[in-house]
DNA sequence: TGTTCCTTGTGAAACTAATCACAAAAACTT
DNA sequence: AAGTTTTTGTGATTAGTTTCACAAGGAACA
């Protein structure tokens, strides 16, 4: 079944893939079929804004597919993007549990299919079962943990090569090949804002990295050729 | 009462004051009762390390005196200070519910008293009383939220001054005065290590900032003299 | 098939902050 | 009170980045 957007939709929790692991959408089966009802599903096209950095949040919203680009501003319009949300994740979940406004600003990367959850609707289904704010709290730690890795990794290295290293190196966790190929279907401008420096530095230090034979572009992949060497940036 | 280290002893959760807020351990009555009869209160001196990053945690902490340095460690040795907790807060709860290794290092930055709970203990609680996990889900955001805005601040302040400018207007949060004083308990380096620069810098700045007569310190105490102007400087 | 907009590449100048290397001052020890 | 250790102050040098400015490449659109 095809929605907009060339999308897959995902219309039931229950027969969902995604539930596997550790997220926040994956209760015991008594919960699940609760949890099935609470949300609408819906797509958003590329660019769409979910929720505004220091707006009373709606609800949440449990990415079932695309990417999410969550980000804050400074006052002086520097933009930082903490971390880049696949699906399975919830997006506003902290602020609704606290009581306060969006702390960061979601948007999608690209075309996304989400289960929206109201509010006042999730808040009583938490309290009506306490087994599901246990399980709530825990995909906080997870993904906050993981969030705070990566905002670890980019203040503590001393280069900015250092940094953008790790954010190559995080793309490509998991894979072990010799060449290991990431989609970066990020613009340099963006590599910028998750790793706080200038758009022309990120050009410069890519391009020194391609020099190196380090890595490789084959359109919009980017190919790691020497892994080693890249680790090595990260001192 | 009296404990070591000159502290006075808080032995008793439900007399405690620091509850008031929407803290960890501020339960319904009900609940707090049970909660009261979970953990161990000690006392620890300064410098003792509660646990450490990379460690699984034997349970979680709820600081009742004193200060908290909460920091991680690169692998280069270079040190950051995320936050220093404040009596009131939990220390080690997202490891324990997430089951992973303590993604920090907690340093008593002097004389704490703590409440020590348990991992099982503390688990059993919160799966038994279902208002309990929801409740933690809640202290978790609020403290996450609040780590993640220092942290935010610092990374996109553009320079040092500005990172160093915030990192003191934060701690006279609150208070409102012309000359606002805060004690200002922290080595240069440990300041360094808050705002991810080094410890020449943050003596260099700070000189700067006396020179210009927009702080003064009286013995360990730093006295704001001028607020506008260093708001300014967040730039 | 231009036109326009967005992204990437690059140079030069100005600036910031890190690093190394001591000296002075302060805070603890014994 | 003298000695030790930790913290603070400062200069000189150097590496790394930002910023501004502009050109060239690509993609999107009418």
């Amino acid at each position: 079944m095809n929605g907009p957007y060339g999308l897959e939709m995902i219309d039931n929790c229950v027969s969902c893939t995604l539930r596997k692991d550790r997220g926040f959408c994956n209760f015991s089966p008594a919960l699940q079929a609760q949890f099935d009802r609470l949300g609408h599903h819906s797509i958003f096209p590329s660019g769409a804004l979910l929720f505004v950095e220091g707006q009373r949040p709606r609800g949440v919203y449990v990415l079932c597919s695309g990417h999410v680009k969550l980000s804050t501003t400074s006052a002086q319009g520097r933009v930082l993007i903490l971390k880049v949300a696949a699906p399975g994740e919830v997006l506003g979940l902290s602020a609704i549990l606290s009581g306060t406004p969006c702390e960061l600003t979601a948007e999608t990367a690209r075309p996304c299919q989400v289960n929206f959850i109201e509010r006042e609707v999730l808040l009583e289904f938490l309290r009506r079962n306490g087994e599901a704010g246990l399980h709530s709290a825990r995909a906080l730690s997870v993904e906050f943990q993981a969030a705070f890795r990566d905002v670890q990794d980019i203040v503590l290295a001393r280069s900015s090569a250092g940094k953008l290293a790790r954010l190559i190196l995080s793309w490509s966790a998991g894979q072990d090949g010799k060449e290991v190929r990431v989609r970066a279907a990020f613009t340099h401008e963006e590599m910028a804002q998750m790793i706080g420096t200038s758009r022309e530095t990120v050009t410069r230090l890519l391009s020194d990295l391609k020099k190196k034979e380090l890595i490789r572009l084959e359109g919009a992949t980017m190919v790691i050729r020497n892994r080693p060497a890249l680790e090595a940036l990260l001192a």
